[in-house]
Parts: C-alpha cells; structure tokens; sequence
RNA sequence: GGAGACGUGGCCGAGAGGCUGAAGGCGCUCCCCUGCUAAGGGAGUAUAGGGUUUGUAGCUCUAUCGAGGGUUCGAAUCCCUCCGUCUCCGCCA
C-alpha cells in the first residue's frame, strides 16, 4: 500500500510514476473523495467531541444529584447526526481504502521504463553454455527414460500441473533444498519453518489479497460451506508466512537487518496461465522453493537487494548453471515491487534462459499493511523496508540440473557441490 | 470433540457504567543527591489518524483495554458473535 499522504500531497508525481508502469491513476476521483473525507471526519470528530464534553457535564450533574433531564433534551438529535456523519465518513474512507488498495507501487527511479518483458534489461552474465557434442534431451524425456518422472500418476491422484517424482531425482530435490538451506543459513540467514496455510490478513499483509485472489487455493473448513473471513489459503510462496512473522511487530533498530531462510511448497493455481509451460515441471500447481526475506533499515533496502540477489546467485554459481541478471523494467514489475531482478538460468532443452528466482525490493509497501516497523534510538517508530528472493526454485534448478548435467547415455553428473548431499555419488 | 476459567500499556497487575488513556509496581530515559558500589529524591515513559501549519516543531481533536457488532447521553466495565490462551476429560502423530 502506497502512503496515503503522498497521495494526498504529492498526487500529480505519484500518478506521473504510476502511469510508467501502465497504471492510470483516477486523479480527480481521489482528489474528490480525499475533500469528501476531509469533510465527513472533521464533522465527525467534532461531534464525537461535543458528545464527549456533554456527556461528562451528565456525568458531573448526576453525581451532584441534579436533574440531568434538560441536559438529555439539548443533545437529543446530536446521535442522529454523529451517526450520520460517521457514517458518511466511513463510507467515504472505504472507497478511497478500496482505490488506494488496487494501487501498485511506484517503481524505484532505477528501474527501466517499458511496456512488457521484452523491455527488461540484461545486467549481468554469469557462466557458458555447455557445448554438446550429441542431442540434448529436454528434462522430461531424461527423467522419464530413468523412471524419475510420472506424470501419468500425478494425473491419476490429483489432477494435471502436479507431479510425482521417483527415486533418484526425488532424491535429488531433497539434496537440493539441504544444499540451499545451508548455504544461506552459512551466510547469516536465519532458518525458520512456517505453515503452510495463512488467513487473509496475511495475505493482505504482503499484498496476495485483494487483487490476486485468483491465483490461490483457497481452503474452507468442511463443517462450513459459506466462505468466511476464518477461511485459509495454500501459500504460493514462503514470502507470505515468514514476511508475516513481523506483521504488527516493533523491533529494535540494533536487531536490523533481519534475515531469514525459509523452505516450503508453494501452491498456485495458475489462472490465466493455461497453455503456458504445460509440458514438465516448469509450471506447476505445487513446487518447493527455498526463500530469502529480509527485513532492513529503509536507507539500505537498495543496497540490501544487491546482497539478496547475490546470495540466490552464489547457488547458481556452486552449481555451477550458467545463468543471467535481468532488471525487470516498469511494465513488468510486481504489483508490490519496487525493483526487480530475476535471476535466468540457461535451459539447454529450450535454449532459452528461463526464470529461476525473483529478487524484489519493496521498500515500505508491504510493511505499511504490515505495519512492520522499527524503533531508533530517537523517537517514533517507523516503517522497515522488505526484500525477498527465491533461494531458489527447487523445481526449476532441477530441471537445470538434469539438462546442463545430461551425458549422452542419458546419465546425470552430480554437480560437485551436492555430492556430499547425495553419499557422493558422482553420477545419477 | 466435551466442561470450565480468562484476555487491560514493554512486563506484572487494579478497575466492575461517568471525573480512567487507564491506579500501583517492575523495567526504561533524563535530572538531583551521594567521594566508588549500594541506596535515596524528582520528572518523564503507548500507538494510529485528523485539523491547523512552509514543517516529521507546537497546539488541538478523535480512535484504540483480544477483534467485530449491540445497549446507553456516556462502555475497559453490560449483551451478542468470533479469535486466542490456560486447566480437566476424550482422541490422536
């Protein structure tokens, strides 16, 4: 959520940054509902003071054992109107909450402007290509020549977009959630564990809800049928639960940044994206995934995000996978973001670099919902900034894994650096 | 799942319709005193929002005693719903 008072002091430059991402900000619907506000909460609260002041005079008459018959009489329609009033001003305030929650963040001044993906910029390469001296194969067909893959199973016990992995290659995904865990957790990010199933303020608090409702899995206490506000969500990603361990909290300032490292499946169903990706793992409606969240003193967020995009590189680099650093420019930007980097790993089945991890700074957006704050040493508490990054997703650096690591007779080699995780085996 | 008790400020803990944003204590901050240490005295110590304002200064108003509704001129206090905690029983990994 953007500060409402720089929408009320600074409109024109906020629509200004908006409008590079694609977002049109209604500028005279806010400005008339931000003077009907005005309006109806001065009203308001004065009555509500009135009240307050007649109401004590009561109190005072009534113990000195005076009739307080006459004082009743002369605030007889005062509850009619503060009534009115306030309900005129909330009325007032949920309409500009509801606008001000479908409003996205303003895009850091570093950010590229553009229109879509195409615009994103390059920043950085890391690793070559491998050249294959035979075909390579695509990760499907590797896993299912093995045995590893079935996606006739996942079919049959749930439903497509799920899959079931098998002997070595589960395996491997295990080793792989160990290896990250670990060299995060080497590298001073706190492990935490977290559930798996978050309420709505949760959601709310990160910015999942009310725009995205869509793309979760929502889950209803079978006993009721209507939905309610106790209902629960699948996460889709690790950020939702552990940004939330700080929802409502003030920390010190000496006890920032924080870092954690998380693992978790994340579910997502995907709307809209039917079609893409249908084949193999790349997108499905559950995967694991190793995630980084920080939260840090807001005149370091920027610098933090060029550390939390270098720790879910380092994974990339021990394992090897050539890769590259792409700054997501204004029109392909998150709802809550304020910069962006995926990190691409190259495919060789696709020939294509393809998303492995987002890295996102998000400056105070999602900490306002939060209220996440911190204490300095002078005065009030303010708001932190949030970061989070994935560290990796476990699924995808499979695939990788299988496609850079293929030998021709359809064997993987272990990168070097997840051999102790599998008892040293070299090959797969 | 059944029965009961309870949710108040950073913490402990009073309050049981009005003068309570909330006694008292602990903790913390500042000041005084004491040659060190210990003890003592004084002051301060929630958060959010609004108005005024060049202002994150000052002044002022409003809201908040688990959350949301209700009763009332007036609610921390009464009523309802929900959430959570604790104890006992049942069940289970």
């Amino acid at each position: 959520m953007l500060d409402p008072k720089r929408l009320r002091s600074d409109l024109a430059n906020v629509a200004a940054q908006l409008k590079t991402r694609g977002y049109e900000l209604d500028v005279a619907q806010i400005e008339a509902l931000e003077a009907q506000r005005k309006e109806w909460q001065v009203k308001a609260q004065d009555l509500q003071a009135l009240r307050n002041s007649r109401s004590k005079e009561i109190g005072k008459a009534k113990s000195q054992g005076q009739d307080i018959a006459p004082l009743l009489a002369e605030i007889e329609d005062l509850k009619t109107q503060l009534e009115q009033a306030e309900q005129k001003a909330d009325e007032v305030q949920l309409q500009l909450d509801d606008i001000l929650a479908g409003v996205p963040n303003t895009p850091h001044e570093s950010v590229p402007v553009g229109n879509s993906e195409d615009d994103n910029v390059e920043i950085r390469k890391w690793g070559e290509p491998r050249q294959f001296d035979f075909d390579v194969k695509d990760h499907v067909d590797l896993a299912e020549a093995r045995g590893w893959f079935d996606n006739d199973a996942a079919v049959k016990i749930t439903s497509s977009r799920f899959s079931v992995l098998k002997g070595s290659m589960a395996r491997l995904q295990r080793a792989l959630i160990q290896f990250m865990i670990d060299q995060h957790a080497n590298a001073g990010y706190e492990e935490v564990y977290v559930p798996f199933m978050v309420n709505q303020d949760s959601l709310r608090g990160t910015g999942q809800l009310p725009k995205f409702e869509a793309d979760l899995y929502k889950i209803s206490k079978n006993e009721e049928h209507d939905t309610n506000d106790r209902d629960l969500y699948l996460i889709p990603t690790a950020e939702v639960p552990v940004t939330n361990l700080f929802r409502d909290e003030i920390i010190e300032e000496d006890q920032l940044p924080r870092k954690c490292v998380a693992h978790t499946p994340c579910f997502r169903s995907e709307a809209g994206s039917y079609g893409r990706d249908t084949r193999g793992l790349i997108r499905q409606h559950q995967f694991e995934k190793v995630e980084l969240v920080q939260l840090v003193h807001p005149e370091k967020s920027h610098e933090a995000l060029e550390e939390l995009t270098a720790q879910a590189e380092s994974i990339l680099q021990k394992l090897e996978l050539p890769y590259r650093v792409v700054t997501l420019c204004t029109g392909d930007i998150g709802f809550s973001s304020a910069k962006t980097y995926d990190l691409e790993v190259w495919l060789p089945g696709q020939e294509a670099y393809r998303e492995i991890s987002s890295c996102s700074n998000f400056e105070d957006f999602q900490a306002r919902r939060l209220k996440a704050r911190f204490r300095g040493a002078k005065g009030k508490p303010q708001l932190v900034h949030t970061l989070n990054g994935s560290g990796l997703a476990v699924g995808r650096t499979l695939v990788a894994i299988l496609e850079n690591y293929q030998n021709a007779d359809g064997s993987i080699t272990v990168p070097a650096a997840l051999r102790p995780y599998l008892g040293g085996i070299e090959t797969l």
